[in-house]
DNA sequence: CCCGACGCTGACAACGTTGTCCAGGCTCTA
DNA sequence: TAGAGCCTGGACAACGTTGTCAGCGTCGGG
């Protein structure tokens, strides 16, 4: 059999990375398996084959294709007719080349199946849909390299706007894109170097009233697990631990507090040190809903009772022993609130960037109103 | 200020489904907002502006962007410079439209925010990204119309496959275009009318083993609580529970199934009908996360024990009091082997439709082996 | 009966990119 | 030094669609 392992060939549509301009566009590898110039998979009929296969011109088949006025309803019922013995459909990328516009946004998040990216991606989805766009997404992984392939590979695409969750901290590479007309919202965490429209929770406010409410039922040794503190939401978290900590005039231990990547084995390891010790803490605030539940296994079998308030709240806190406390944001509200600015956007309703807080919710379950066991 | 109200007016790409065939595209309101014909967003740099500045022909910085052979270095330079300074990002709908491939494909699942779904898209994603390509989604909200809305959109934009959750029964819609070339694969539920790749879990099995489970330790007023039964999957885990109850000699009472939309209302509703009256059920079997979720709930308010086995793992199960014994799928296995197909599709290494079918769990924690309590 | 208006249709260019093909200049060898 | 061959660069058509504009027929009014 002769080159029976034909491979799948897309578009590289993948913009490498490599310098800090972001426009280094040559791939490494040169590819020369290119073999069949011009064969596209399937011939699918066009507006031209339409037309001919109705007996009229090609702009009335666009005509009736996109419901304009001025076909008469016998030529339409010929156009339709052939429309649906060929099975055409038509083909949007031409279209977009000629209008300019592609009707679709993209989303880049950090991990789709993050549980509370899904509720921020559907209700982007659900605004951008309102609007008639269809929705690309992608994941960061966290990874700021990522992010910037990812939302170059989307302007590329010349999607009409973008809802970024940002990995990276410097987001310069978008000016020309922004300049070009992409509308672009940041969500969840704020643009770097730029200026642009942001949708945030208020993180800051959100963990110190947490913090608060620890020291509120009588706890001073209270611990800190969060995120790395090179990530916004992390940093705004801990300095709310940090300002309740101080208000309260709680000098804070080193060893109380624990940032770094959230995998399950570090903060297992972090909350178990933070637990034992001479001085071992009373209760635990948690940065993300990872986080929260990891510390929630490890307290499980722990010995005494230790308070626990996190941030983002997770499913079925309500049921266990003791329920978990929380500091709720509200998901679906940024991904709404975000996607309705990009629309604005667009729209041409929206001049000036701006910053969008959105409010933070506290609710008590339990964990977080044990006294202290010591 | 006049016409301050620009709006946004991107290309309409949604297909209204009107009849059986899925062709007909005339929308019902006609548009004549087209008020700046022409006018283009942002004027973004084309491959030409980038040659005139640098002082080159069209196809030397066509051959520059895609990193093909015979460029000098100095040549190169002159056009990264070129590119650099105008800001230029390649258009891909030209390129498409000229190579015929998107690299992209599409996934339509019924809604994105379900924690079920988070994985599977992850893993469609995971996939895609290592095949060099990009993932756009749309969520069906479990309508039959707009999954064929949404599937057809992405189709007009030529995505090179789909990865498609049925909602609706009937895909001989998508015979065109699978004639086309559009790879595609369905995914947990399989395709209606239709001969084409699909990937599920062993629904009926699972749900067997799971009521199974819960005869062996003695239950034999056993419960279910499904979602509607022209969801495929709902019907094979209620003909799971079936064949388990008949292969015991259980006769089934009526009312102890319930079957319907899986809100929280009804699920309560049918759960704390089924604890009452006469011959109250012992054990529950629950046919999705949601429904368990629910059932927990009610459960937790309740009396006496109730044994429980749910379809679908849940996040925290094994802290709750008693841990709650699941038949996991593994949703992440199911994106990956789809999408994984689909892409063996475009290469040309698959043939015939293969229908796959990936193995449940039973994960015991404590729910399912409470003793029968009258 | 003629003329203008209007409704319907189609020819054509343009969108930005890539594949083909050819020209010109260079190097290398005989 | 001439010819062959290679390397580099550019002109041009084509991808499928939509906007523009002009042509044709019909109809009503003067």
């Amino acid at each position: 059999m002769l080159d029976a392992t034909s491979s799948y060939k897309p578009m590289d549509s993948r913009i490498p990375v490599a310098d800090r301009t972001g426009h280094r566009i040559v791939p490494e590898t040169t590819r020369r398996t290119d073999r069949f110039p011009g064969t596209r998979y399937g011939n699918r009929p066009t507006m031209k084959d339409v037309a001919a296969r109705a007996g009229v011109g090609l702009k009335t088949v666009s005509r009736v294709v996109n419901g304009e006025p001025g076909v008469t309803p016998e030529t339409e019922r010929r156009v339709q007719e052939a429309i649906e013995a060929l099975g055409f459909r038509r083909n949007d990328s031409a279209r977009v080349l000629r209008k300019g516009r592609t009707a679709s946004i993209g989303l880049v998040l950090e991990d789709l199946a993050d549980p509370f990216y899904g509720p921020l991606s559907r209700a982007v989805e659900e605004v951008a849909r309102a609007h008639g766009a269809l929705l690309i997404n992608g994941s960061s992984a966290e990874d700021a390299d990522r992010e910037q392939e990812l939302v170059l590979a989307l302007c590329a695409r010349r999607v009409d706007g973008l809802v970024v969750i940002p990995a990276g901290d410097d987001h310069r590479y978008l000016e020309p894109e922004i300049k070009a007309g992409v509308a672009t919202v940041f969500v969840d965490r704020p643009a770097g170097h730029i200026d642009a429209d942001v949708v945030v929770s208020d993180n800051f406010g959100g963990a110190r009233d947490g913090v608060r409410h620890l020291i509120a039922h009588g706890h001073r040794r209270i611990g800190f697990i969060g995120d790395m503190p090179r990530i916004h939401t992390a940093a705004e978290r801990l300095r709310g631990y940090r300002t309740a900590m101080e208000d309260a005039g709680i000098p804070v231990a080193d060893a109380w507090m624990s940032l770094g990547v959230t995998d399950p084995g570090r903060v297992r390891r972090a909350a178990r040190e933070m637990l034992s010790g001479p001085e071992p803490v009373t209760a635990i605030f948690t940065g993300n809903n990872r986080v929260t539940v990891t510390v929630i296994r490890v307290l499980a079998e722990h010995a005494r009772p230790v308070a626990l308030v996190g941030f983002d709240d997770i499913e079925l806190a309500d049921l266990l022993q003791p329920g978990v406390t929380v500091v709720a944001q509200d998901a679906a509200a940024l991904g709404r609130t975000a996607a309705e600015r990009l629309f604005r956007q667009l729209d041409g309703t929206l001049v000036a960037p701006e910053r969008i807080e959105l409010p933070t919710r506290l609710i008590t379950r339990g964990s977080g109103e044990l006294p202290p066991a010591d």
